[in-house]
DNA sequence: AACGTTATGTAATATTATATCATGGAGAAG
DNA sequence: CTTCTCCATGATATAATATTACATAACGTT
């Protein structure tokens, strides 16, 4: 969160309050919010609860790496290496919902180098694994 | 589309009139296509046009793997190689919007070795990259 | 102070997806 | 042949997600 200030400070983004309440209910959860749970959230933090609200900060994180969208679940969440270019590869826990960032493995152009994709140029990759984390696999053996 | 046929034959599947023109709208198109916008065009072809109708056959489709969901356009196209176990990737071209689908280059087991993730069974991963296809990057470089 | 730029307020609407309950049709069991 | 069961369809309503459009405000620059 600190570092997050310092970041649009040092690339004159403005962090505004709502942006601000927006990355601290994100980074909060590990799980993803939909852009409407969020915009409960803020109402109850005393915001204003137009659906642009939330679309809006949601999109200025997005858009400066403070968030991530899953697409699969149509919910965000806070990026876990702000401020670094990066490709990000996501799991979900689908018994428990968390979700955990990590790096992809796979370099675009390694993708890129498969035969009949070789005419695409690629530009950004996502990539979102469902799954079961390893304490809801563990309760799911009993 | 005799090939689907056969399959659904093969495993007692009904491949319903409507199912059958969904899947033969997908195949017509090398874009991805939209609950809504099938639905329209299976109205065109005298069908209801409920929502249900489109979804139903979109999930029997996709279940039986005749077709996939792209999660980041909400649209579908048909599978490329229906009938066989995969783990497709996808490559949306941002001008013209085709899609094309090709083979996932990384098992589950490669994306889980990575160090945070050890910690999840893996089940489904999806993949899409956005980019541009050759033709649309030739026609940018004018 | 006047201006341009960026962010917010507000209302309306568009798009995507599901829930629910009723009806129909084909094959199996009797 | 009839009844039962299963699966698919018909039909209505509504939920969940997302965007458009236009007005207002805040803020730094000139
Ligand atoms: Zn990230
Ligand atoms: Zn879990
Ligand atoms: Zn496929
Ligand atoms: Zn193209």
């Amino acid at each position: 969160m600190q570092s997050a200030q310092d970041y649009c400070k040092e690339h004159k983004l403005q962090l505004t309050p709502a942006r601000r309440k927006v990355l601290e209910l994100l980074l909060q959860e590990h799980r993803a919010l939909g852009a409407y749970t969020i915009l409960d959230l803020l109402r109850e933090a005393g915001f204003k609860s137009q659906p642009p609200i939330a679309y809006r900060a949601l999109d200025f994180l997005v858009e400066n790496g403070f968030a991530h969208k899953i697409e699969r679940l149509n919910a965000f969440v806070a990026c876990s290496l702000p401020g670094t270019k990066h490709s990000p590869a996501f799991m979900i826990c689908r018994q428990c919902e968390i979700v955990a960032e990590t790096q992809s493995p796979m370099s675009n152009l390694n993708l890129s180098a498969t035969a009949d994709v070789s005419a695409f140029r690629i530009e950004q990759t996502i990539i979102e694994a469902k799954g079961v984390c390893n304490s809801c696999a563990e309760i799911e053996q009993l």
